[in-house]
DNA sequence: TAGTCCATGTAAGATGTTACATGATTCA
DNA sequence: TGAATCATGTAACATCTTACATGGACTA
């Protein structure tokens, strides 16, 4: 039984951004650094061979692009194989680990919802994570009122950082729902 | 000339809290499962290494302790060196690209001021990082403006949130600077 | 005596970082 | 001709994940 590697943050998210139009190498490199998803690496030695391996895996397909003049790059585009796996990854519910531990990873497959899913999906995502965090925040500000005493000030500050993020993205489960609500048609 | 490699975000989550109190590999990894630093991995192939790896750099010395009854620990604690290399880096400048890839770090930063450094130093990282989300939050506003209409719902959506949360730590930045504010002495 | 918690570890493997390398084309 | 930008890559290295392994002590 081969146990197939879950696929990283970062391969995620060149897959998003190829199934928009396909990309290079190069393209996405650029993408990273000059757009808020600046918080991506834009470094060769992390894109170059991660996308050897999309390709290997067959996600993505790639073909030669001759321009004149130019240098020649190598296009990568979305298989349906790709599209399928994001789209599976993107609507698995939402878990609490997740939210804990990994709201970058959680807004990124947000982020792709229009491009693969649906507004059904969208608001299924956005109802799963509101409930989450819904549960979450009155552990955090348990821990915040039992310990604050016995906490360094500096410690007790950065939690207070950490509670008052996850309250605003709560705040922000509710103004897309809202936004969802407005447009209409599944798709 | 030998480059040191310079520790993990992991590495010096270990060595703030060893820092607290003199800790075994099992009191960190229960710690990281038990509070908020939850989004610490408790993973045992992740901490015993990286104790290791502290331990060999001189950071954090090691010493077995004997109970009666309970199976032996090994209780680790900082030298002065550790010390001295979290505080370091704790109290360097806060650069635009921690604020944008590495929010987390800074927190972990200022979650362990009081322990190693002054309230002078506190209050010197709270007015660069408030410094800092202030030039990066227009940037972020000015791209949401500019590529509103071209992106799909979602992913303006996604970098809403995003901006969303830039905002929130500004607010607390100044919320915390208050705080010290408010405390008096250095140290 | 079986299960749970205490407690520490290793092995294999994937991924990412940093630095280096290379070559084409455009433009001053 | 030299610098900047386009464009793709590799090599060495460190770190982390997942899974496995082990064994003592307590308790139902």
């Amino acid at each position: 039984m081969v146990k197939a590697n879950p696929n990283s943050t970062l391969a995620f998210a060149l897959l998003g951004l190829i199934g928009q139009e396909p990309r290079s190498g190069y393209d996405l490199r650029k993408f990273f650094s000059s757009t808020p998803m600046i918080s991506f690496s834009d470094s060769p030695g992390a894109i170059y061979p991660a996308l050897r391996r999309l390709e290997k895996r067959g996600l993505v397909r790639e073909h030669m692009e001759k321009q004149q003049n130019l240098r020649r790059r190598k296009v990568f585009q979305l298989t349906a194989r790709g599209r399928a796996e994001f789209r599976k990854w993107q609507t698995q519910p939402v878990r609490r680990s997740d939210v804990v531990r990994n709201l970058d990873r959680l807004l990124l497959r947000f982020a792709f919802m229009d491009q693969f899913a649906g507004k059904g999906d969208a608001l299924r995502f956005l109802k799963g994570l509101h409930k989450e965090l819904a549960a979450y925040i009155p552990n955090l500000r348990d821990y915040h009122r039992s310990n604050r005493e016995s906490m360094p000030q500096s410690g007790a500050l950065a939690l207070e950082s950490g509670i008052r993020t996850c309250e605003a993205q709560l705040r922000w489960t509710r103004t897309a729902m809202a936004a969802y609500g407005e447009t209409k048609g599944e798709r």
